[in-house]
DNA sequence: ATTATTTTCATAACGCGTTTTAATTTTCGA
DNA sequence: TCGAAAATTAAAACGCGTTATGAAAATAAT
């Protein structure tokens, strides 16, 4: 690597360090102007590294992106288990550094909306459809699926629940319960009878915790909730 | 009506024409100075009376939202009929004017993303609901749903399908298809046998439709989509 | 070491949504 | 009709993302 582009990669991880401590703090707080003061380099310079701010941010996601599909990978539930448990794994690892995570998610489907749906949004459902075909392999799902259109409606499902908790209407807990029932949802439809019977008690915990969650939340549906028995 | 009233409401309503037009024809030369000159008004006219850019956006919705209640309301074909054909209404709505749909959908799911979601999003919830407690009660669906978490996962699914159409992904025939294979998916689940036999073909029919998009639109999830038989 | 090339810098500018200010116009009540 | 109240107006300003410009600096090649 020349000096060039060792003082390139320097001005790049600086910035993209700089990005990732001001979303940590607030969203609103993360100007390109700002970006540049702490990153100590000139206004011009983030965009002749990056493109546009909507870059930086996908810089950012696409790391975590990697990160949960090495996750799933190894995963040793299955790939039927690997698609339950997700919800939890993604919940945890917003956990870790929720300011930082819901900043950064709700910066990205704001303005760079179109942009970060193709370098972010598409890459969490190529995780999804080898997952549904192991599981089909496996006999926990039944083979005459599309995987395409089932990948599709799991990412579509997780990603409207993320973005949900990243605008601050729900909890991360809430959060979970969402997926969880949603996956459910989805899953038992095309389960194999040996698959729906790991489901159900998925679903019915993820309907007690909703409940719950709908109690402490900001913005439930209605003013009580009732189920159906 | 006294006077003010009546200019007030006048002006109310220009904007709102004006902010039509102008979405009907780009939603990139839709800015508030553009709208205030083609409304007559001048630029602080429009924040006095709605208070941001987004509560105009938000004012053209909430008449669509009302519209598509009354339809679903009295559709013919019972409650589970309407949870199925609520894609296919909502897709010949946006047919009619497809350029305003998809730009004031793209407006407001960007810089008002937050708002958006509590005054238009949250809307069609409440129409979900009353559908699947219906449909719980003619016998099409299970009775130990939770109605507000699985009206959720509609409308959340639903939107989401929305979006990726406004955002220019997919054509309206794939948005239409893929919430038949989402809404067919989260109610197999759940469904009585009675109502899973008027599901499956539904399902099917929309995995067909799906692939045949597949081959047209702009962002496939692969190059070749492969179905497991 | 000198020249040529690439990159960054400082700065101004553009249009955007939004707010503010003061002046002007419109409407209402007496 | 006159004065008070309310609404609209014009205009400037703020910070935003982004682009353009020419000078300055850093790096590469000779």
């Amino acid at each position: 690597m020349t000096l060039r582009e060792t003082s390139k990669a320097r001005r790049r991880d600086a910035i993209l360090a700089a990005a990732k401590e001001l979303l940590t703090m607030s969203a609103e707080q993360f100007s390109m102007r700002k970006l540049a003061e702490l990153a100590d380099v000139s206004l011009a310079t983030p965009y002749n590294l990056f493109g546009s701010k909507h870059a930086i941010v996908a810089a950012l996601m696409n790391a975590d992106s990697a990160r949960l599909e090495n996750t799933l990978d190894r995963f040793e539930g299955g790939a039927l288990g690997a698609l339950l448990k997700a919800p939890a794994y993604m919940r945890a690892g917003y956990a870790r550094q929720p300011d930082y995570y819901r900043n950064i998610i709700s910066t990205a489907y704001q303005s760079g909306g179109r942009e970060t749906r193709i370098n972010v949004g598409m890459a969490p459902v190529l995780i999804w459809k080898k997952l549904v075909a192991q599981a089909i392999a496996n006999g926990d799902l039944l083979p005459d699926i599309d995987t395409d259109a089932f990948a599709m409606t799991y990412g579509e499902l997780t990603l409207a629940h993320i973005l949900v908790w990243a605008q601050g209407f729900i909890s991360l807990e809430a959060m979970e319960a969402r997926m969880n029932f949603g996956v459910a949802l989805i899953l038992n439809g095309v389960a194999t009878d040996a698959g729906r019977q790991r489901l159900t008690p998925i679903r019915q915990d993820a309907e007690t915790a909703l409940q719950k969650a709908w109690a402490t939340d900001s913005a439930p549906l209605s003013s009580k909730t009732k189920k159906h028995a």
